[in-house]
DNA sequence: GTCTATATTCAGATAGAC
DNA sequence: GTCTATCTGAATATAGAC
């Protein structure tokens, strides 16, 4: 399973190519161009752009999946849950803010290929885990009773969508990117006491 | 200023296929089929599809703008301000679930642009509005101290995510397409009430 | 204003030499 | 495996008849 050294630099320049410009926008020759090697050697390797892209597409969506897993893992309260979860995946997807858009466009073009990757991966208990937790914390009388998918979307979006809506969130409120970095910081934590303010039973 | 009949229908029909296929995957021959018109006159109409592009994100965004002004601006309390935006904002999307997607398309596409748009549109008043309502509640007691562009940026986050994000939504929590038109209705009540659980001095 | 036919451009894919 | 050269198809755009 060991990969040719073009191959990687090939899967490397895609993921940027495609994260930068999707899938239409996408050029093979600027492909070639960032690998620093022959437009030609793309089809050698990867026989279509289609097939390229479901390359990337599949090791992206992983890694997605894995750090939704890993942080919903870690910590047994559910306070504690959502600090983590909060914590690690804006800070995840600061040091890559184009992915959610990247797995998100994908997700909408073509929503068939999720079951294919979904049977295919190991499978997705994130949301189970957390499930259970909220039903249990209802239970202890520690929080207010709450749909756990509301409760759970709510937090994605909050963890997600500035990245997404970036430019978006910088022309309604007027934040220089200076400022926009801080806002940043300041989420990774204050999302999560947003979230159990809410929920806590006082 | 009038419109011909053969005008308005290429901007319908290039506003849809832009909205459900982006500025790259839309297609002219697509338009012109939609408009059940000729491919040839859409560049006598608009030259190029670029200017014809322009042309739909003007009025798109200039309909979200004034939404956004519209729902923030009809009531006095900051918490009835909250509900009213949840509610209409929600609601509006719902109605055309595809426009946040493509106007945030856009502004990362070309984020040059809506400086321009926002000098030429009236100003944008709606988060000075807000900022101000938050100050004012943080004054007599009534919420926690929050930073306003954080709350509503939290706001923004909640009521458009789920749209931009529904595939993978469902995917995580395993929704079906009827339990998320549900999860959606629940949402145009539910997420003022969780915002103002959150903010609110008790 | 509306059509048909055509020009132009360009991207993805292939063939074949090395 | 890697390159050059080329094919093929598609999409935007234009020219010109009506």
């Amino acid at each position: 399973m060991g990969k040719s050294e073009t191959e990687n630099k090939i899967i490397q320049a895609a993921t940027d190519e495609f994260i930068e410009m999707g899938l239409d926008g996408a050029r093979m020759r600027a492909i070639s161009d960032r690998a620093g090697i022959n437009k030609g050697l793309i089809h050698y390797y990867f026989k279509s752009k289609e097939l390229l892209f479901s390359k990337v597409f599949e090791v992206l969506f992983g890694v997605l999946v894995g750090r939704l897993n890993a942080a919903m893992g870690e910590e047994n309260h559910l306070f504690d849950k959502i600090r983590s979860f909060v914590s690690i995946y804006v800070d995840a997807i600061q040091r890559n803010p184009r992915i959610p858009k990247f797995i998100i466009s994908e997700l909408n073009r073509n929503p068939e290929r999720m079951f294919k990757m979904m049977n295919e991966k190991k499978k997705f208990d994130a949301t189970k885990v957390f499930k259970e937790s909220v039903a249990q914390a209802v239970e202890n009388g520690d929080i207010v009773e709450i749909d756990a998918h509301q409760l759970f979307t709510n937090m994605l979006s909050m963890c997600i969508f500035p990245f997404i809506g970036r430019p978006m969130i910088q022309f309604v409120t007027g934040m220089s990117n200076k400022e926009f970095e801080s806002y940043i910081e300041v989420r990774k934590t204050e999302v999560a006491e947003f979230i159990i303010r809410s929920i806590q039973k006082k």
